[in-house]
RNA sequence: GGGCACAUAGCUCAGCGGUAGAGCGCUGCUCUUACAAAGCAGAGGUCGGCGGUUCGAGACCGUCUGUGCCCACCA
């Protein structure tokens, strides 16, 4: 924390350097930034402007969640492709909000309430729901809280909910809609059920894990006729409605037609014949069980078989009998006992591994049941939203996601919209005393007396489909639907795809289907992130103890190294692992910007216009080339939501060339003062303003303070700020790549610099020479490198020869020769070792080249510039085997 | 049971037809007029195995092994 200007620079300081303290302090600049970029508006999107819009709704965060690391890294992804769309001059809409997530908030707030000893039984269901609305009220905000943090740069006038006001609307809107077009219909179908959650779920809500079963095999039927099934599920065999067999097994054939009565209940079933059945597996027969197994519900429709439901919602046996009111766990190990007992366990249990679906948000084993529920028929709107991938009307980015898309929108089943849950969108429909049905819309009027609303609400994901246009006003033609639809993109993890994606497909080209094709789309691309894991690759989970909660880094390490530690990681659909080591890498680069910004004003420097090429010294016309070049590098990269690429690329060329190297070589002429220094002053100005705005999407608050630091002093030039002025470089001119400032001769010849020097380090680093330990030196410069020794002797911290200089060294790049009197102080035996070792890689290299340029299916096969090439490395090497063998005889003995 | 990825430096990952890269970690040296949260220099890979295509292969093809993920109603 030590200053170490001297006092008497101190004096020479600019102002605003003056105020900058030796290290960045994120705390002390972040709110106070966030707070003013609110206040001015930045992030308010304009529906008249005349601006092409950029528009990216977020992915809601459920209300009962908070900011884990996987929602930094979609935020931080989303804020720097908005503030870039921003700064380039569109009109920029990032969309806040909510989603209220049915059934995992349901869970979260009968848990609270379970504290209480209640249910929401005992509540009833208003008071329940309104239970769940103060919840939502007190711990709603958290994430959005948290994103302000992170400074995320969205709208916060627009912030919806996906079941506030307008939402409902949009949603019982569309629900009309498709029950008119027969797009949703209510049927009876074995489902997903959940004996906890105590409601059907989608498909994509069961979890299959493997589990070990049981199973075992049961003789049905009596002495004079029986038949042997296989099951795991002994319980079910209470619902039988009929035994399968295939109908090419010879064992069976004989039975097929006739009955056979299934044991305590005294039914006599018929055995059926059904392709279904793998006369492989097990005994070959199968028990059916219409009510309570999806193959046997099937088995059932083609047979005519009765479906007998066994067990209530909770999973207790209702069927008359021994084992009424034991739960189906009970029931289970009951049956197989009592079976035992009547001696018809033919063959004993023996473990059995299989897939047994799970309650997604509970983990409870679901239970497959008969049941009455609301479906949307998927086959036309998966369609489309196949067509619309397939035809390049929406992108999936990167592309090799593409097949999981189609994966699910070539093979969707209907899907189970209506849950039995209190938290959601009730679904809009009403039964008449009659049996009547009807469906109700947005601006009806419910039907009258004896009429009953459906008592069932919406999945969750039907809401959260709707997202990109009923947060813009749908089903209303609003000024934000006809600006901001189609959204630009869609940033999210691939993990869910299938949940969130494609039902925004299916319900975005339906709902909006009279804008034509093009126009209906809900997005034209989608972006898609890994997840987010530990230092070794690992998930993070709870019992593993190994997440990381992105607040603590904030604290610790600053929001901006939050943010950059997760884009650097972002390769497009790709995992990324992640530790604390990282974080403080980033903060690390973030300070090491602050101290190269604060050394650009401590020497006076401002953005400027750079001066015209001749005004400037090769390394001005370098570092503006290499300007130009990343510039243009991480705009292509950023375009393509390459944003780890993006993000290396900066990194490397602030720290690598700017801090290291330009800021080195601009240290002479800002010694030297005058017109000279002026110049460098531009030029670093220049190159620090530009740089600022490149990474300010990454990490805008550092960016932001220093950039107005910069501004503060100097000139504020048009090109570079914008115009919006000075007041914010959130609306500052994205940089663009001034094509003219090219210049392969100046990179080339600071490249040459650069390889004296490293030669030079490298020497001293090899003799053990402190930096501080003079050494003095002829230095010998040929071509472009002629005018570079000033710079050469203070960056290699060579001094010039004194009386009876006797050089015991020689060191030779391309075009430079430095020799160095190395008298007392060279140890000679690790520089014989150092050569002889440069020697080695030098014939290598010779003996490489040779065959290859002898090879003459490579001669006539490889491009001219390959071949020349390596006719260039061949005379390099064979140049530095000379001299290296020249410098060797020209070491002194040991 | 299907499908899809991935196997490159100690760790995490880029590279995807022309002499092996980054970050972190590691080693040595250094308070050098912005920064020790720094500077300088360095060590460390026969790019999972085996075949093939090619003048040339981490890179393309085949195959094997290993790992991960997704999907799936085999009782």
């Amino acid at each position: 924390m030590t200053d170490t200007a001297s006092p008497q620079r101190k004096g020479d300081l600019a102002d605003a350097a003056a105020t900058l303290p030796t290290q960045y302090a994120p705390a002390q600049v972040e709110e106070k930034l966030y707070e003013r970029w609110v206040r001015a508006g930045y992030f308010e999107a304009d529906a008249k402007s005349d601006r092409p819009p950029h528009t990216i709704v977020i992915p809601p965060p459920n209300v009962n969640g908070s900011l884990h690391i996987g929602h930094a890294l979609d935020m931080t992804l989303q804020d720097a492709i908005t503030r870039r769309k921003r700064m380039q001059g569109f009109e920029a809409l990032w969309l806040p909000g909510m989603d209220h997530a049915g059934i995992a908030t349901q869970n979260a707030v009968e848990k609270e309430i379970a504290k209480e000893g209640l249910s929401r039984h005992d509540l009833g269901r208003e008071a329940f729901v309104e239970r769940v609305w103060q919840w939502k009220g007190e711990y709603g905000g958290r994430i959005l809280n948290q994103m302000r943090r992170l400074g995320a740069s969205v709208d916060w006038t627009r912030e919806r909910f996906t079941f506030d006001e307008g939402l409902s609307r949009a949603v019982q809107t569309i629900f009309k809609r498709l029950y008119d077009d027969d797009l949703i219909y209510r049927a009876e179908r074995i489902i997903n059920w959940c004996p906890r959650c105590m409601t059907a779920l989608s498909d994509i809500e069961v979890d299959h894990h493997e589990d070990e079963g049981e199973l075992v095999s049961i003789r049905y039927g009596d002495d004079a006729q029986s038949i042997v099934v296989a099951t795991t599920r002994a319980e079910t065999m209470l619902g039988d409605t009929a035994v399968a067999v295939h109908p090419d097994d010879e064992r069976y054939k004989h039975l097929v037609g006739t009955e056979i009565e299934i044991p305590f209940t005294g039914r006599r079933v018929p055995i059926v014949a059904d392709r279904h059945v793998d006369p492989e597996f097990g005994t070959g027969a199968v028990k059916v069980t219409p009510a309570h197994d999806p193959n046997d519900f099937e088995i059932g429709q083609r047979h005519g078989l009765p479906s007998l439901l066994i067990m209530d919602e909770r999973g207790t046996i209702t069927a008359h009998g021994p084992f009424q009111g034991l739960d189906r766990f009970e029931a289970r190990p009951a049956v197989v006992a009592a079976l035992r007992e009547e001696g018809r366990v033919v063959a004993e249990k023996r473990p059995y591994l299989h897939a047994v679906g799970h309650c997604s948000r509970c983990d409870t084993v679901v239970e497959p049941r008969l049941s009455l529920q609301w479906w949307v028929k998927v086959g036309p709107l998966a369609a489309e939203a196949s067509a619309a991938v397939r035809d390049g009307r929406v992108r999936i980015h990167p592309k090799e996601l593409e097949p999981r898309y189609f994966a699910w929108t070539d093979n969707l089943l209907d899907w189970c919209i209506s849950r039995q849950l209190w938290w959601g969108h009730r679904i809009p429909v009403w039964y008449g005393p009659n049996g009547e049905m009807v469906c109700v819309g947005p601006d009806e009027e419910p039907p009258g007396d004896g009429w009953i609303q459906d008592p069932d609400v919406l999945d969750t994901w039907f809401s959260s489909g709707l997202w990109p246009f009923s947060t813009l006003g749908w089903p209303d033609d609003t000024e934000d639907l006809r600006k901001f639809y189609p959204t630009s993109v869609l940033v999210t993890g691939y993990d869910i795809l299938f949940f969130w994606v494609v039902r925004m497909m299916l319900f975005g080209l339906y709902a909006m289907k009279d804008r034509g094709p093009a126009q209906s789309v809900p997005f034209r691309t989608v972006s898609l992130h890994g997840l987010v894991r530990d230092k070794f690759g690992r998930k993070m989970s709870k019992s593993r103890g190994n997440g990381v909660d992105p607040l603590e880094w904030m604290d610790a390490y600053g929001s901006d190294a939050v943010r950059f530690t997760l884009a650097r990681g972002a390769n497009p659909g790709a995992d990324l692992a992640t530790s604390e080591e990282w974080a403080q890498g980033s903060r690390n680069f973030c300070n090491k910007i602050w101290n190269a910004t604060r050394f650009a004003l401590m020497n006076g420097a401002a953005p400027a216009a750079p001066p015209a090429r001749e005004a400037l010294n090769a390394a001005d016309r370098w570092i503006l080339s290499r300007l130009t070049a990343v510039t243009a590098e991480v705009d292509a990269y950023m375009e393509d939501y390459q944003h780890a690429k993006a993000c290396e690329a900066l990194y490397h060329f602030a720290w690598d060339e700017v801090f290291d190297w330009y800021v080195e070589l601009a240290k002479g002429p800002l010694a030297r003062g005058g017109a000279e220094a002026d110049t460098t002053r531009a030029v670093l100005g220049h190159v620090l303003d530009v740089t600022l705005r490149l990474l300010h999407p990454y990490i805008p608050y550092v960016t932001e303070e220093l950039w107005l630091a910069l501004h503060a002093g100097g000139e504020s030039d048009g090109e570079s700020s914008g115009e919006s002025g000075s007041a914010s470089i959130v609306v500052a001119a994205w940089p663009t790549a001034d094509g003219s400032r090219r210049d392969p001769e100046a990179e080339a010849e600071i490249a040459a610099l650069q390889q004296a020097v490293t030669e030079v380090r490298r020497f001293r680093a090899d003799q053990g020479l402190k930096v501080g330990q003079k050494v003095a030196a002829t230095v010998t410069l040929a071509g472009r490198l002629a005018a570079h020794e000033a710079e050469i002797r203070s960056l290699a911290r060579l001094t010039e020869p004194a009386e009876g200089f006797a050089p015991t060294a020689t060191l030779q790049t391309a075009q430079a020769t430095v020799q160095l009197d190395l008298s007392g102080v060279i140890d000679v035996a690790a520089e014989r070792a150092r050569l002889a070792k440069d020697l080695a890689a030098a014939r290598k290299e010779i003996a490489g080249a040779e065959a290859k340029l002898g090879n003459e299916g490579f001669l006539g096969k490889a491009p001219e510039a390959v071949v020349e090439k390596i006719r260039t490395r061949l005379t390099e090497a064979q140049a530095d085997v000379v001299r290296i063998s020249s410098q060797l005889a020209a070491l002194p003995e040991s």
